[in-house]
DNA sequence: CTGATAATGAGAACCGTTATCAATATGCGG
DNA sequence: CCGCATATTGATAACGGTTCTCATTATCAG
């Protein structure tokens, strides 16, 4: 896995070790998937081994997003979530705020009308945040159950 | 003042009084426009009357959020800012990472996009976040001093 | 004026996250 | 394989922003 190189590489520059933890915790981000809040990946590595602390699946991720293997991400509601970015292309997402999914979408046309706005006021911009909420097609008709705020 | 009188039938529908720091909150908050965080709107309460406390401060806000006057907004970093909100048409808004400056802009064709991404992945937009995070004109050339996160 | 009830202030509680720190694990030099 | 320097861990305290609790005070209709 590429991961798994980029991460001993990362660690390898600033002198840092390997661990048992950490390896438990970048497996079970990698093998999950999607765009997990760190309050599943502590249940899923705990799953696992139960005496992980928050801590060490806090400090692992910060270390998985510095060598680029994760990217932060803060949709509404309050937690961080990391999404897996192995060479992975910018986009932006969608949120259903019925049933929480998460669908990643690209649109070229739109990131060329936002340099030009930003351009327009004088900005150069270095990053932004493009978040759609919605229903989902599944949960057009359903009834609202558990809410994600929009 | 269009405010007042949106906030005195807003009260009134659901059977609330008025009250000194209601009204002082209020007037601090249109008085000094922009998108101010519950810190900074605390502070300038405060000078007016020291013995506001914040859970007066934070009810207010929410009050005149529920009756449409002002908006929450949450950018990177945590804390919430409101705006003020009176018959306000949408916007989104350039934030300048080196000064915090906040400029709102409106872009219809960015709009139209979004509703067509959303509609091509079957979702229904109900609302939507863009935020260009850059540096403005001023901070272009400038060392970068205070940080605001991006 | 009075009583019913809403609003307040102070501080505790809360939530997600980070810091502290003693105990433990890693891994290099030998 | 050993020992040691040092990175890492887990438990828990601390943190920042916000909300809750609750006894006290203010509002306002009658």
């Amino acid at each position: 896995m590429a991961a798994r190189a980029a991460l001993d590489t990362h660690l390898e520059r600033l002198g840092l070790k390997h661990s048992r933890q950490r390896e438990l915790v970048a497996e079970v981000f990698f093998g999950t998937g999607g765009h997990l809040s760190v309050e599943e990946l502590i249940q899923r590595v705990r799953s696992a081994d139960p005496r992980v602390s928050v801590a060490t699946v806090y400090r692992t991720m910060k270390l998985l997003a510095e060598c680029g293997l994760a990217v932060p991400r803060q949709f509404d509601g309050g937690q961080t979530r990391y999404e897996p970015a192995a060479g992975r292309a910018h986009h932006d997402h969608l949120i259903c705020t019925a049933c929480g999914e998460i669908v990643e979408f690209a649109n070229e046309r739109i990131e060329v009308l936002q340099a030009r706005v930003a351009q327009s006021h004088g900005f150069e911009v270095e990053s932004h945040k493009l978040e759609l909420y919605g229903r989902c097609t599944r949960c057009r008709r359903a009834p609202r159950l558990a809410g994600v705020r929009p």
